[in-house]
DNA sequence: GCTCAATATCGGGATATCCCTCTATTTGAT
DNA sequence: ATCAAATAGAGGGATATCCCGATATTGAGC
């Protein structure tokens, strides 16, 4: 039997390892900066875009693409914030299958709490990484998370037809 | 009172975002990669470092150590790969605190069938993002990853008494 | 107007990820 | 040799993230 022919690769060879082990790491970052506003890093990107809508409260839709993100993962992600009263959901008189999400006023003063410890975070990851690498990174990244190439076929043919 | 004079942040700004934006993405894509051999990109990558460290077993703290992950998510992360007979956790006599984690036969033949599925998804990552880039990305992540400056106060205290 | 495919959300289920606390064990300082 | 501090894991709890299948609603074609 040939056993053990199976190559051992080097570390840091996989792109999507790679990424998630930044991601991980940075995380913890923005966690640790976020935490006397209680909110986590993915909240606080939440609540960011749907104040960043402004009056056109979106829907849960509209926040998954915005985000990146699985709907379900947004309807899960809302119900902490939903049970702490920063968020809420309206139902949509115009679709009426659509929910509506806004910020409360609790929500608004909380995002405004975290704000500036974001703000914080980013100068001091960007004091050591440097500012224009970091916004050459973020724009990289970018194309990363809207490449379509990378959607698997069962998803694409979802898409395509839409 | 003064309402709203919350600014409004353009999307992609946040460094954290921007890299979770882009990890979810990607995991996407290796996830449906990796997908006829069972495993996820996160088994995939805790299988490979086991692999790595050939005949010398290593413990759950030598794993989170490389992969930069909590100790508890190694643990946890372990439990499917244990309950489907992939690894195997054994009392290390040389410190009985810690186990020595192994690839089971059918662990190694697992990962046998998802090496070149993997191999495939980093080609096909690689032909439209370059190659070039590619490894140019890894090693930024890696400085990310590795940056103990961005590890807060009370983990460091930590690791600096270390 | 009716039917059926498409769409928005929800609910359940699984892995991934962290934190904190507890126990077993080891190590180092006296 | 002893005993306190440090270390490795396990267990419990919370959020994050995906998929799949069910339900409600919409819209398009006939």
């Amino acid at each position: 039997m040939a056993e053990q022919e199976l190559p051992v690769v080097e570390r840091n060879r996989c792109n999507c390892a790679a990424l998630r082990r930044a991601s991980r790491h940075m995380t913890l970052f923005y966690d640790a900066a976020l935490e006397p506003s209680g909110l986590r890093s993915t909240q606080y990107a939440l609540l960011t875009e749907i104040h960043r809508r402004g009056e056109s409260a979106p829907s849960i839709r509209d926040l998954a693409e915005a985000l990146v993100m699985d709907q379900s993962t947004i309807g899960q992600n809302l119900r902490p914030l939903q049970r702490d009263g920063l968020v809420m959901l309206e139902r949509d008189e115009a679709d009426r299958r659509s929910r509506l999400v806004k910020l409360t006023r609790t929500g608004r003063s909380r995002l405004a709490d975290a704000q500036p410890l974001w703000r914080a975070a980013q100068e001091k990851f960007e004091n050591g990484f440097g500012k224009r690498a970091a916004a050459d990174l973020r724009n990289i990244l970018a194309g990363i998370a809207g490449d379509q190439s990378l959607i698997a076929e069962r998803h694409q043919l979802r898409i395509e037809k839409a």
